[in-house]
DNA sequence: CCAATTTAGTTGCAAATGAAACTAATTCCA
DNA sequence: TGGAATTAGTTTCATTTGCAACTAAATTGG
């Protein structure tokens, strides 16, 4: 009967169909989250959003390099380097040089700089919380496995 | 024994656990994706993202509002304004002005427009392809539908 | 009706961004 | 070894971004 291969839910008679396109529901979402998140605890402890991001990895991961806060956030290292410096200027975090190399900086957070973070940590649980409460714990694991496989093909993606 | 409760997979003894953290999970995917699809088509065709993605909803949704492109991708208006200017400017697509309410335009793609938005369709779609190469059918379908539940959420979070 | 408010879209301006060039330290290998 | 190539991070510069203020059109309610 001659029909038309269909290629992808996304793609109908050679349109994309945007609200099923993956890259654009993320991209979406994302700016949506984002967006909630600037307004939430952004501007109240006078952080931007790279400055919160680059709080959060050290939080989990200090002592990190700038690099490292770049690969671990996707972030530019240009962007990580400017919000590194603005932390710094205002004491929320604190840099040595890395004694193996360097050339690295091995980046922490100040005492001042945890105490926030440990207000801004409730906060961001609690948005989370509000996103994921429609989702039953099944569906979080779920989830949890689907980002992990994207996360692996996107990597690849932007790399390769 | 006095064991704390634990609040959330993300949080363990007052810290984010930031590879555990649904917002950040989402935001390095999506800047991947986002990094990759720039390389590969807005690069190629000389497209800023805002630029594509107008397109993209033209090609859906033609004709449309600029506030009604806003809307459908959660860009800035002031950003979805200065998109639609350069794609006027290159010829992308035409603009006239909607006969109900004066204020708003009418975006249409252009024949070339057209043409180079059939260009890239295929590009995005095998993108995409690559992307969720790696789920089955049933793992595709609860993406979408754990998506649908997200944006749900985020929508309310953004707004109100 | 028409003044007050709301909505669509643009512009001014200051801040954020990122590619490319640069400095400085390290590694590689001939 | 030591010079070439690589890597960490910063700076420069042109572009992009977005808030706020604006214009113009439409709607609302008195």
């Amino acid at each position: 009967m001659n029909v038309r291969e269909k290629t992808s839910a996304a793609e109908v008679d050679g349109r994309l169909v945007l609200e099923d396109f993956l890259p654009y529901r993320l991209s979406v979402l994302t700016n949506r989250i984002s967006h909630a998140i600037a307004r939430e605890y952004g501007a109240r402890f006078g952080l931007s959003i790279a400055e919160w991001r680059v709080m959060a990895v050290l939080g989990r991961f200090a002592p990190a390099s700038a690099n490292e806060v770049s690969e671990r956030t996707a972030m530019d290292k240009v962007r990580v380097s400017r919000a590194v410096a603005r932390l710094k200027r205002s004491g929320l975090i604190v840099a040595a040089t890395a004694k193996a190399d360097r050339r690295r900086s091995a980046l922490r957070l100040s005492a001042p700089g945890k105490r926030i973070y440990r207000r801004i940590v409730p906060l961001a649980l609690g948005l989370e919380a509000e996103l994921i409460g429609a989702l039953t714990p099944a569906e979080r694991a779920s989830l949890d496995g689907l980002l992990a496989k994207l996360h692996a093909r996107a990597e690849m993606l932007d790399r390769g």
